[in-house]
Order: structure tokens, then C-alpha cells, then sequence
RNA sequence: GGGCCAGUGGCGGAAUGGCAGACGCAGCGGACUUAAAAUCCGCAGGGGAGUAAUCCUCGUCCGGGUUCAAGUCCCGGCUGGCCCA
């Protein structure tokens, strides 16, 4: 849409000194080079000479932003101008502050793009860096650019790789809760010769095939085991392990996918299909530390509701682990080979009378077992198609079409253990293998989806807990809690028993007899983090011929990233990453990747790994360095980090919602283990957390629905037309996209207005974390509310300074009012009403009201400058200026915010609000000395002339009254 | 299906349980100007009464409730957003 800009009008010749967009640019461009030059905003260390000890500090974060090629949008900056904000009042009051910005630059869209192109990933990304950094530079952020960083910087990604030898050489102590160096348990196993309990080997299986093989544990002394077992063994128990996982492979993109890339069994790009196979993947035993993730938010401000989306992510659930034996025949009885006993994890035990089946994941080995010994008269054509149908679709796909309920039963009975009855076990693609044991014991009386399944198929439902208020009409499960029935027989009574009790009477019943154990199960998994992708850090381990990994040395890190001529995938029906191509680099000794001598002899062939870290590694540490950026000895100086991640870390970290679980939660899990190393000072990285909200904007609609660009619409009259067609559009509001064409870039708002303008628009918007629509129209508001104040402190003729001679009182007590509201309005993040405040000020002091003398000139020198500091934090650019232009030859940031008065914060007299009735029926002025004195506000009142006719000569019965605030009369 | 959050003028929004609509945009009237822009002054939730100052009345998604007093607290809906299924 076609604007006319106030800020591009000029009236240069007239008046020179106006505030006009051309005058902005000038002034923020001076003062951005002048703050690099001088490097105004160098934060010190402790270390630093020039170190001021005696100031608080304050640790002020941004969650760094991934530099893409297209640059930023107006949304992207909203939560860095709010950090800046923050930052340049917080030094105003005396405080340290540590403000850095980075690059978050691992990752797949510039690996897309080099499939593409050709075109180097680090080449495209140092582009995208430069872009994103010039435009943040626009904006005039208060940064530390010294402590810049970015995590494809090798001097960064090598203390990544160090934080992940870490946990590859730490375990989880089960006594303590707590990660210790696994070399610790070496030599306990070594010197006492412990026995151990060695996992079944996970079998991987060609593409196509799934599932491990059923093997029972094996238990050997620890000298008497192979290296292989001894690796097996602590894989089971290091931080960083490999592990099996079951991965979505598409061998024709040469990638595994995320769920949400898997349509119907084929890749949502492309359409090619994809395969779930079991894979050896680097994994993260973010489980061990589940509790500890879930207590410690209580420790740390932040959103509710991001605290309980971490909560639920982790999933705690409370219940009780409970087998079943199992048998080919109805009668239960032994037949060849023993079964293994199946294992149900519940949160209901005590609805073990109702369990009338059972349900296996498609992926379990008893269906495994059951199609290589099928019980008899079992239909072995069916289970196979249904296994192999159920295979490939993904676990987002199975809980989503729940309602279409399908499964196969697979000729086996399990007893359970409360009644002694056989009861069938089935196989349904609603069971996942992931979660719990991937069986359950199916309830059809009281869980819906059990119940739908029962009815689907015939199978018995019956109550075992009365549920107060609910009757149980056998028309859907009853479910929630109540009192046993029904759940008797010869070895456990349940009758009566209210659920919470009912359940510990089983759990203890189970545990006795040993069916079973009480068993708290999560939702969170092992964190997957190996990618089979180039753009991303390497993994600092390498592979003997055995096939046993060895962890290259912390001297020899880090482990660079080779560079590759062809960035296409490689096709195949196993993974095989792209750094699998790099032969030359693959194939190498223990001695030549870095290997101690003591862990290998240096002539040693060894293979590197060719999995990639995935994104989120370099943003899960990058707050520790920003306190020590440069530093090549350690990946934080102690002393650095115990300085600026004092008070619970990082004092304000502001981004985005969307990091609301995963980024979040990685970055407590690496912290937390850092933290039992000893290497950090906090349990909790993040004190406070903020989420800026959404910059939404306004889009165009046909009444078919369908967009149109932004750029082909006019407006008439309120009402929005298409250019070409000039067709009737729907204005309707969106995220910013492309697609849209209602991105708007914040380059042109700069050139517009400047960014002072832009910063102060975007906070003017709202509240910070609200979801807020960009509308162009709005902003030549703060626009003109600049030119005021320029005009207020800078003769437009000559360009010095407009002072008035003496100071007008009412002028001087509203300024103090204005330095407390923005003050205050700062702190609790609400720059929108701080805006507000300013305006007020600005405009009582520039118009001719009663509140000025007309003769006289608005405020005087030492008022600018308190006015002005109170401004710097919004609008730093022509702060700095005015101050300049006031005779000032440091600048603004170093000055002190002004004092406040606290008895200029009140009147001589106050408004008091008289209701009748709770009814507004008159106003009185009340002396300031008399409004807190409730009896003389009573009196008042009741003298109030429109008051006293309403009353009437009724008698009050009662009289509230608010000191300061209202009076309230009933009769 | 469950949980959490939000809903206030034409628009963005303000309001520790105490005068609803601060501040800004858009709009209207005026001053200045040959004229326009810019600037400055003023008006502005709906309805009604009055020449007027002013007064009456309704009003914060809908319906109940608590309270001297509810946009704000509680209960039940509707609509939208986010999260988990």
C-alpha cells in the first residue's frame, strides 16, 4: 500500500535542525560508530583491569538467533530492543550488565541450500551472519560485540565436543542422583571385581526387519568380561551412549526424518518412502536426570505455563510395573520353551480385577515370537500383514487415527496374576513400543480407548471401581477414581478401598508375591543426537575394528569438520551421513584422530564417526560462554562464570515460546551435569524467563479464501481492494510470512523513520509478551512524538539547545512523576505504558496549558537532562544527541538515572471519587495532608452538594472509605 | 477429549478489587497559511434531556454469584490461541 510518509518529508530548507527521517539517519549512524570506536559497551570481567567490584550485576540474554538467508523481519527484533531496553536502564542504576548476541549457525536449511547450490554451507552462513549483523547494528543494541561467538566457530564447537566428552566419560550415580566420572566406577568394578549384568546385544537387522532379539540378561564378573562387554556394560549407564533407536529412514533422501516428516509411510518431501528401522544412535540419558528436570522448576521464575509444558514433557507418572505369565495355550500351561513373562507398566493397578486382555505393540518380541511359534489356530497371514502394516506408520500417525481402532490377536493368553484367569493378548498399533513396556493390560471399564477397542472386538468389560455420581451403564469406560468392587478373590481383597489405598494394597500384593513392583515411568525419552547430516559439529570418538567406540582426547580437540565437494546424499538402504563420503578422513589411525596412547596404540585403524551433533548442541551452552568468549584453556573461566551467573544464572533470558520445551530442557540437562562436574556454579541456568510475543501482521483475503500479496492491495475508504481486479478483500491477520508477502523488512522502517522511531514503535505496541498485529498507520505517532521532544530541547533554526530560564514547578513535579512511572515500567517489562508516560511529559511541557507559563520556554537544561536519561534506555540515538547538544562530552550511557523526589510524586490536593450506593455521584478536592484521613473524606463528602440533594436527609448506614483512593456512602 | 491462557471504542491498547477507555492511530472542528503540508489548540463509547455549563441512562464476549464496590475474584457457557492426547 502506497503511504505517505511523514518521515520523509522535508522541510530542510527552513528549518535545518528538524527532526526528520534524514536528520535520524545521520544522528544513529554517528552515534553507532562512535559507540564501536569507543566501545562503549565493553562489559569488564573480573579479571579485567578497570573491573568496578563493588557494582551488582546483571546477566541479560537473547536467545541467539539461527542467521538465515533472508534476513530479519520487524518480529525478529521485538525482544531484543525489550533486552536492550532493560540493559541500558540496568546500567543507568549502577549494575554491571553482561548483554552478548551470537549466531546459532549449525543447521539444515544452509545444507539444503549447498545440496542445492553447491555452495558451501560455511559460506552461506558467514553471509547470512554478516546480513543479520548488520541490520541488529541498525538498530543501535546496546552488545558486547567482543564477546560475539558463533558455534560453527572452531574455537567454539571444540569445548561443544568437550562438553560432550563430559558426559561420554560420566554416569548417573544411582545412590546420589547425580553424574560422576565413570572412571570412578571403572576402578570400583576393577578393584572389587563386581559382578555385572551385561545388556542384550541390540540386534540391527537389515533395512525392512525390526525388533531385538528376546535374550536373557547375562551376569559376569567384571575381569572375567571381554572390552566388548565392558563397553556394552558402561554404555548402559554413560551419559552420552550409543543406544538402538527406531529412526523413519528414507535411504532416497539419505536421511532419517522427524516424525512429523512421515506421511503415510512416506517422506512429506518428496513423497519417497521411508522405512522404521532400529539404528545404533549417540544418545543422551536425559532420563536419569527426569526428576531433577521436573523438581528444579520450582527453583526458577519463569512462565507458568512454560514450566508446565516442561512438566508434561517430562511425564511423570506413578505406578506399578506388573507381569504376567504368558502361554501359547488357554489353559496356561508350559509348553517347550518357558515364555518370558509379559511386563505392564500402570498407573492403575487397582483395576487389575478389570484387566480383561492384553495388548502388545506390533514391534514387541512376544509378536515376534508369536510368528515364529504361532499357538494354535492362530491366523499367522493376518498378524504378519498387520505387523508389517503397522511398521511403517509413524507414532504420530497411530495416536492421531486412534479412533479407528485396528488390531490382530496373536494366539497367546497371559494370566492375570489377581484372578488366575487366561485373558488373550492382542497386538493394536495404539501401543507403542517407546513408551513403558509397549504392552499395557487393557481395562475396558474404565479407559475410554481400551473400552473401544473391546467393543470393536467382543471382549469382555467389567467394572471394578465405583465411581461416585457416575453409573456404570456399559455404554463407555467410567473412568477417573472412586471405590473398588468386584476385585476379590483368595489372594487379594480390594472391596472397598478408596483408589489411592486400592493401589498401594496391590503394588504392596505385587511386590510380595513377586508379580511386580511399584514403578514411576516418564514420557521423556533418551534424547536422540546423532543426525546424518554434514552441517553440524562432529562427534570427537572414533571406531576400532571391533566396532568398539574410543573417545578421541580432550588435547586433540577439537575434531574440525572436513570440508566436501558434493553435498548430495547418499542413497542407500543404510544410513550413511554425507562426512561417509570424505574417505580420506574416515579412514585414519587412533594416533592421527587424536586417541590417547593409553586408550589405543597410535598405529591403530580406527573410523571416524560420521554422525553429526544436531542443532541444538551449541545452543544448549552458549550463556556459559558468552561470560569468557575467548578463552582457549577452558570453555568458561570459573571465576567469569561464578561472577556472571551468580544469583541463579542468567538474570533475564528472553525468546520465543517455541523454545518452550526442548531448547530449554536440553540446556537445564546439560547444565545440571556440568554442575555435579563441578564446572559450573548454578543448578539452573536461566533465573527469569520472558517469551516476547508473535509480531503478527495484517494479510488479504478473496472471499474464495484464497491470499493475495500484501503488495497488490489498496485501501479505500476502511475497505481493501485487489490492484489488478479491484475485487472486494477480506483484511485478516497472520504470522509473517513469505507466502503472504506481509513481511515487512525492518530496513525500510529505518530508512522511514529511523530506528529510534522502530524501537519505540515495536515496544509502544503492547505488553511484550502479548501477540501484537503490525499496522504501518501507527507509527508515525511515536514518529511526531519524537519530533517533539527533539523540538523541545534543539532550536530547529540553529540547532543549540532551548532552555527555559527558570524552571515551572508543575512541570517539575509531573517530571519526577514521569522518572518514577518509567522506571517502574521498565522493570516490570512494560515499556508500552513507560511510552506512554514520556508522551505525557513531553506534551504538557511543549504545550501552551495551564501546566507552562505560554511566555515561558519549556524546561530547562537540568530538566532535559533528567528527561533525557529517562529516555535514552528507549530512543539511545537522539538521547545521545540532545545530551551532546546540552553540552555533555561523555556519553549518555555512563550517566546516573535521575532522582526522584518523593514528595513532588504527590499533590497539594487530591480528586476523591464520592459514590452513592457504589454509584459515582460527585467528585471532591481534598487536601494531599487530609485524603488518608478517613473521617475528614467522610465529612467532605458528605458536604458534597449533589451528594447531600441524592441523600436526601436519608441516615448514611454506612460509609467506606478508601484513604487517598474513593469514598462510598450507603443508605 | 483434557489442561492452560485470552476476549475492553473504528483500530493498537490502559486500568495494586475503588472515577472504565490513560497514551497512540484513524476521525471531526478550529488557529496559522493565498493554498496545502507541517505545527499548535480543541472534540471524541452508545442512547437520551438541555441554548449551555451540565445531567440522566446503558456499557469491558454471554448467563449467574461473591462484595459497600467487579473489566479485575468465583461458578457455568460461547469464541479464539497454545500445549497434551
Amino acid at each position: 500500500m502506497a503511504e505517505t510518509s511523514i518521515g520523509e518529508t522535508s522541510t530542510t530548507n527552513e528549518l535545518p535542525f528538524r527532526y526528520s527521517a534524514a536528520l535520524a539517519d545521520g544522528i544513529e549512524r554517528r552515534w553507532q560508530a562512535h559507540w564501536d570506536q569507543e566501545h562503549t559497551f565493553q562489559s569488564l570481567n573480573p579479571s579485567d583491569k578497570g573491573f568496578d567490584a563493588s557494582r551488582p550485576k546483571y546477566y541479560c540474554l537473547d536467545m541467539f538467533p539461527y542467521p538465515s538467508g533472508a534476513g530479519l523481519h520487524v518480529g525478529h527484533p521485538v525482544g531484543y530492543i525489550a533486552t536492550d531496553v532493560i540493559c541500558r536502564y540496568k546500567r543507568a542504576r549502577g549494575f554491571n550488565v553482561l548483554h552478548p548476541m551470537g549466531w546459532d549457525a549449525f543447521g539444515l536449511p544452509a545444507e539444503q541450500y549447498a545440496v542445492q547450490t553447491g555452495v558451501h554451507p560455511s559460506v552461506t552462513t558467514r553471509n547470512a551472519i554478516n546480513t543479520f549483523r548488520k541490520q541488529l547494528k541498525r538498530f543501535g543494541f546496546s552488545y558486547d560485540w567482543g564477546r560475539e561467538l558463533a558455534t560453527i566457530d572452531p574455537d567454539y564447537y571444540k569445548w561443544t565436543q568437550w562438553i560432550w566428552l563430559q558426559c561420554y566419560h560420566a554416569y548417573c550415580d544411582p545412590k546420589t542422583g547425580k553424574a560422576r566420572p565413570i572412571g570412578e566406577l571403572e576402578f570400583a568394578l576393577a578393584r572389587e571385581n563386581r559382578e555385572v549384568e551385561l545388556p542384550p546385544a541390540v540386534v540391527i537387522a537389515a533395512a525392512g526387519t525390526a525388533g531385538t532379539a528376546p535374550r536373557a540378561h547375562i551376569r559376569k564378573r567384571w575381569l572375567d568380561c571381554t572390552r566388548a562387554e565392558r563397553q556394552q556394560y558402561l554404555d548402559t549407564l554413560r551419559l552420552a551412549y550409543r543406544g538402538g533407536q527406531t529412526v523413519n529412514w528414507c535411504p532416497k533422501l539419505g536421511t532419517v526424518l522427524a516424525n512429523e516428516e512421515v506421511i503415510d509411510g512416506r517422506s512429506e518431501r518428496g513423497g519417497h518412502p521411508v522405512f522404521r528401522m532400529p539404528l545404533l544412535q549417540w544418545m543422551f540419558r536425559i532420563t536419569a536426570f527426569a526428576d531433577r528436570l521436573l523438581e528444579d522448576l520450582q527453583l526458577v521464575n519463569w512462565p507458568a505455563s512454560t514450566r508446565s509444558m516442561q512438566a508434561e514433557w517430562i511425564g511423570r507418572s506413578d505406578g506399578a510395573e506388573v507381569r504376567f505369565a504368558v502361554s501359547a495355550l488357554p489353559s496356561l500351561a508350559v509348553v517347550g520353551e518357558a515364555m518370558p513373562d509379559l511386563e505392564v507398566f500402570t498407573t492403575r493397578p487397582d483395576t487389575l480385577f478389570g484387566a480383561t486382555y492384553m495388548v502388545v505393540a506390533p514391534e514387541h518380541a512376544l509378536v515376534t515370537r508369536a510368528l515364529a511359534v504361532p499357538a494354535a489356530g492362530t491366523n499367522s497371514a493376518a498378524l504378519a500383514a498387520y505387523v508389517a502394516l503397522a511398521r511403517n506408520r509413524s507414532d504420530v500417525n497411530r495416536q492421531s487415527e486412534s479412533k479407528n481402532k485396528s488390531g490382530v490377536f496373536t494366539g497367546y493368553f497371559a494370566r492375570n496374576p489377581a484372578t488366575g484367569e487366561a485373558i488373550p493378548v492382542w497386538t493394536a498399533d495404539y501401543v507403542l513400543m517407546g513408551y513403558g513396556t509397549g504392552a499395557i493390560m487393557a481395562v475396558p471399564g474404565h479407559d475410554q480407548r481400551d473400552f473401544e477397542f473391546a467393543q470393536l472386538f467382543g471382549l469382555p468389560v467389567k467394572q471394578v471401581v465405583t465411581v461416585a455420581g457416575v453409573p456404570f451403564t456399559g455404554e463407555c469406560a467410567v473412568s477417573g477414581e472412586g471405590v473398588a468392587c468386584a476385585s476379590s478373590s483368595a489372594a487379594l481383597t480390594l472391596d472397598g478401598l478408596a483408589t489411592a489405598n486400592a493401589k498401594e494394597r496391590t503394588i504392596a500384593w505385587l511386590e510380595s508375591v513377586g508379580n511386580g513392583k511399584r514403578r514411576v515411568q516418564y514420557r521423556l525419552h533418551d534424547w536422540l543426537f546423532s543426525r546424518q547430516r554434514y552441517w553440524g559439529e562432529p562427534f570427537p570418538v572414533v571406531f576400532d575394528e571391533e566396532g568398539l567406540h574410543h573417545p578421541v582426547s580432550e588435547r586433540a580437540l577439537p575434531v574440525l569438520l572436513p570440508s566436501l565437494a558434493d553435498f548430495a546424499p547418499v542413497i542407500s538402504d543404510a544410513p550413511v551421513p554425507p562426512l561417509g563420503k570424505v574417505v580420506e578422513w574416515v579412514q585414519t589411525t587412533a594416533g592421527a584422530a587424536g586417541v590417547d596412547a593409553s586408550e589405543l596404540p597410535p598405529t591403530t585403524k580406527v573410523r571416524r564417526e560420521t554422525n553429526t551433533m544436531p542443532n541444538w548442541a551449541g545452543s544448549c551452552w552458549y550463556y556459559l560462554r558468552f561470560c569468557d568468549p575467548h578463552n582457549d584453556a577452558r570453555f568458561v573461566d570459573s571465576v567469569a562464570e561464578r561472577y556472571w551467573m551468580g544469583n541463579g544464572g542468567v538474570d533475564l533470558y528472553v525468546g520465543g515460546s517455541e523454545h518452550a520445551v526442548l531448547h530449554l530442557l536440553y540446556a537445564r540437562f546439560w547444565h545440571k551435569v556440568l554442575y555435579d562436574l563441578g564446572h559450573v556454579s548454578t543448578v539452573e541456568p536461566f533465573a527469569t524467563l520472558f517469551h516476547q510475543g508473535l509480531m503478527t501482521s495484517f494479510a488479504y483475503a478473496r472471499p474464495d479464501g484464497s491470499l493475495v500479496p500484501a503488495d497488490e492491495v489498496v485501501e479505500r475508504g476502511g475497505k481493501f481492494f485487489e490492484t489488478a481486479t479491484d475485487g472486494t478483500l477480506e483484511q485478516i491477520v497472520a504470522k509473517m510470512s513469505k507466502s503472504l508477502k506481509n513481511v515487512i523488512n525492518p530496513d525500510d522502517i529505518v530508512a522511514q523513520f529511523g530506528a529510534d522511531t522502530l524501537r519505540l514503535y515495536e515496544m509502544y505496541m503492547g505488553p511484550l509478551e502479548a501477540s501484537k498485529p503490525w499496522n504501518a498507520r501507527d507509527i508515525s505517532g511515536v514518529f511526531r512524538f519524537l519530533q517533539r521532544f527533539w523540538r523541545l530541547a534543539v532550536d530547529e533554526q540553529t540547532g543549540n539547545a532551548a532552555l527555559a530560564r527558570e524552571a515551572d514547578p508543575k512541570l517539575e513535579r509531573l517530571l519526577h512523576r514521569t522518572i518514577q512511572r518509567v522506571g517502574q515500567d521498565i522493570e516490570r517489562l512494560a515499556f508500552n505504558t513507560a511510552i506512554a508516560a514520556l508522551i505525557e511529559m513531553v506534551n504538557a511541557a511543549t504545550r501552551p496549558t495551564e501546566l507552562r507559563d505560554p511566555a515561558g520556554g519549556g524546561l530547562t537544561g537540568d530538566q532535559l537532562h533528567r528527561l533525557t536519561i529517562a529516555l535514552a534506555p528507549l530512543a539511545p540515538h537522539i538521547a545521545e544527541e540532545v545530551w551532546a547538544r546540552l553540552g555533555n562530552k561523555s556519553s549518555i550511557s555512563g550517566s546516573q538515572w535521575p532522582a526522584v523526589d518523593a514528595r513532588l510524586l504527590v499533590d497539594d490536593e487530591v480528586e476523591i471519587p464520592v459514590q452513592v450506593l457504589g454509584k459515582l455521584r460527585g467528585r471532591i478536592m481534598v487536601p494531599a495532608s487530609d485524603a488518608g484521613d478517613v473521617m475528614k473524606l467522610e465529612a467532605f463528602a458528605l458536604a458534597h452538594p449533589a451528594v447531600e440533594k441524592l441523600l436526601g436527609g436519608k441516615p448514611v448506614r454506612k460509609v467506606v472509605a478508601v484513604p487517598g483512593r474513593m469514598v462510598n456512602l450507603i443508605i
